[in-house]
DNA sequence: TTGTATGCGTTATCAG
DNA sequence: CTGATAACGCATACAA
């Protein structure tokens, strides 16, 4: 293995003076540095990160660790976090954590290993104590989730969690949505959702739609509801076809579904088509999220969308601010979009 | 910041004892092990990765490097390679790469900073010098990518590639669904491919199309090819509906259209009904890949499924014979299933 | 502008 | 079973 003394002694030159051309620094003859170069191009020569962060006392890193990488949602915001990132010259970590992980504790691991300036949570984060949290003494922001820590019960925001956070408003949007449904004529309106045990957006999603309903002077029908398998479903496609499917077998009478996720909604939409049915003619279905799968779904998925872009951009705009001391702790709740398309009708 | 040594005078014990607990070494005293273990606990240390990443001379890890990580192919097989890797011991780490980063570099540096075992190529690796691809002295396998290094410009395999893969024939599989499309009848079928300068597995489809047309009798026609503006394009379903609607203007017959991959299938027929046509009674649409929204779509997506579970799992295998040195370069090409679904009928 | 020496936090070696 | 100490490869303070 090459280390920077064998580059040295094959230039002739000190330790130092290859750390000092390998990390651009100013006081170093531009010849001589020109002359390391070659030579390191030459041996083909890596430092060793792990030597240079053990040694290094600063950085100029952030990281976003991110749970459940498939989401297509997280794809875009990714993008721009990290040219957003790239264009305030920090260098940029990305850490997907498994579903049954800790990403606490592996923020406070990876925080201490890179020497990072800051955290992006993308998901997760919804279960922890404040102790630990606490021990986290990196700037972080939670993107798209931690909304919910500060909510109580029934969705409404108390005001005073003590982190921050970029995030729409799932329980206001989701109301907005199923509000839309009740305001075209509809008084059945079917919902699937998470499980029933889910405090996250799930939970959010389900207690909008609950309170629209009964804002509508509905009420709410447990016979309407269908929930995921704890565990067992995730928010697919074919979850949404699984539980389309149930709650038609139930042959209760209902004239549109909401559905808590694009991706949901299209299985259901296939579910419905395959029974003969049609959209919206005999069922309107409505979304949540904004995916291109559901811009081009036959029919088009009338849904919510998240400002994808948004929400990055004021993530990273939040994360910096913490960073550069710029003010404290703040919580920002950005407007979603109501998307009329295809897949709903007035009754 | 606490280090191993302020644990140890905690403890009462040497740095080494405190070392031999965190590691799970065999010779240690049960009793002191647990007591340095709930010191730590209570004390939230977290050792430093990088220090012992230094130190450490062997290491139980491999990584996977992907390209593209936005491609919803490469989540289901990051999981299964995760869940294999875990069953044999390993650590897993998981590299993002740009798409316009050098994947070679990145392995080479990662394999030093973490003493890797073996690394897994998930898309990327394509133009690569021989030499600096030698540079690389730990096992690696190209997964889903790395055939067209052994693939003559017509698609011919030659068979001397000097290193392992796993891979789906995608000019054979392209070839066959093309000749079932010709089977069914059609004699005028476009194509939505990559652009012309793309050297991957989008030459390769191509490349399959074309000789397909030609086995049938039908001589390849440039009006029915629709071709990504290079850099500009992805494979996205707003590129396939871009593509399709260009397509449609040029006023051209055509009874069928083979996309490159299911999401460019389905931008196209959402393209093809919002001009009010038919799938597949005016146009049949057919695509590659087996995406778990072309089978949901609506009509369901005729294509070739590739068999990622298998491609996962074999990638695995290889790269543990590599690394345990059972065997030589091995090139694993596995057979693409022809899905014959809605979107595709015979004329 | 350059070289030398020290220490980052850990594990491995060796002596007890 | 345990503890002292020498590396690991690099960046940096300091001396030249």
């Amino acid at each position: 293995m090459e280390t920077i003394k064998d580059i040295a002694k094959a230039c002739g030159v000190g330790v130092s003076t290859v750390s000092r051309a390998i990390n651009n620094h100013p006081d170093i003859n531009p010849e001589t540095k020109q002359m390391i170069l070659d030579v390191i191009k030459e041996h083909n020569y890596i430092p060793n990160n792990s030597a240079r962060n053990l040694k290094r006392t600063k950085s100029k890193s952030v990281a976003v660790l991110i749970k459940g990488i498939s989401n297509p949602f997280f794809s875009r915001m990714i993008e721009i976090i990290e040219y957003e990132t790239q264009q305030k010259k920090y260098t940029f970590v990305l850490q997907r954590v498994e579903e049954n992980e800790d990403e606490l504790s592996v923020a406070l691991q990876l925080a201490k290993e890179k020497k990072l300036k800051g955290i992006i949570f993308l998901g997760g984060m919804i279960t922890h104590s404040e102790e630990k949290i606490r021990q986290l003494d990196v700037p972080f922001v939670l993107s798209t989730s931690g909304y919910i820590a500060g909510k109580d019960m029934d969705g409404k925001w108390n005001g005073n969690a003590g982190w921050s956070f970029v995030t729409v408003d799932d329980y206001g949007e989701s109301y907005k949505i199923v509000n839309y449904l009740c305001s075209l004529g509809h008084k059945k309106i079917a919902i699937l959702a998470a499980d029933i045990e889910d405090d996250s957006i799930g939970k959010l999603r389900y207690e909008g739609y609950k309170q629209a309903l009964r804002d509508n002077g509905i009420e709410p029908c447990g016979d309407l509801e269908c929930h995921m398998d704890e565990r067992v479903d995730n928010y697919s496609m074919r979850t949404g076809y699984r539980l389309m499917n149930k709650l038609l077998s139930r042959e209760k009478d209902f004239t549109a579904v909401y559905a808590i996720a694009d991706s949901l909604a299209i299985g259901a939409c296939r579910a419905i088509i395959e029974n003969n049915k049609k959209i919206p003619e005999d069922y309107s279905v409505a979304g949540f999220d904004g995916l291109e799968a559901g811009e081009f779904y036959n029919p088009s998925i009338t849904t919510i969308r998240q400002p994808v872009e948004k929400i990055a951009k004021e993530t990273v705009g939040l994360l910096f601010q913490l960073m550069q001391k710029e003010g404290g702790n703040r919580q920002i709740i950005l407007p979603g979009e109501l998307i009329i398309r295809e897949s709903v009708k007035e009754i």
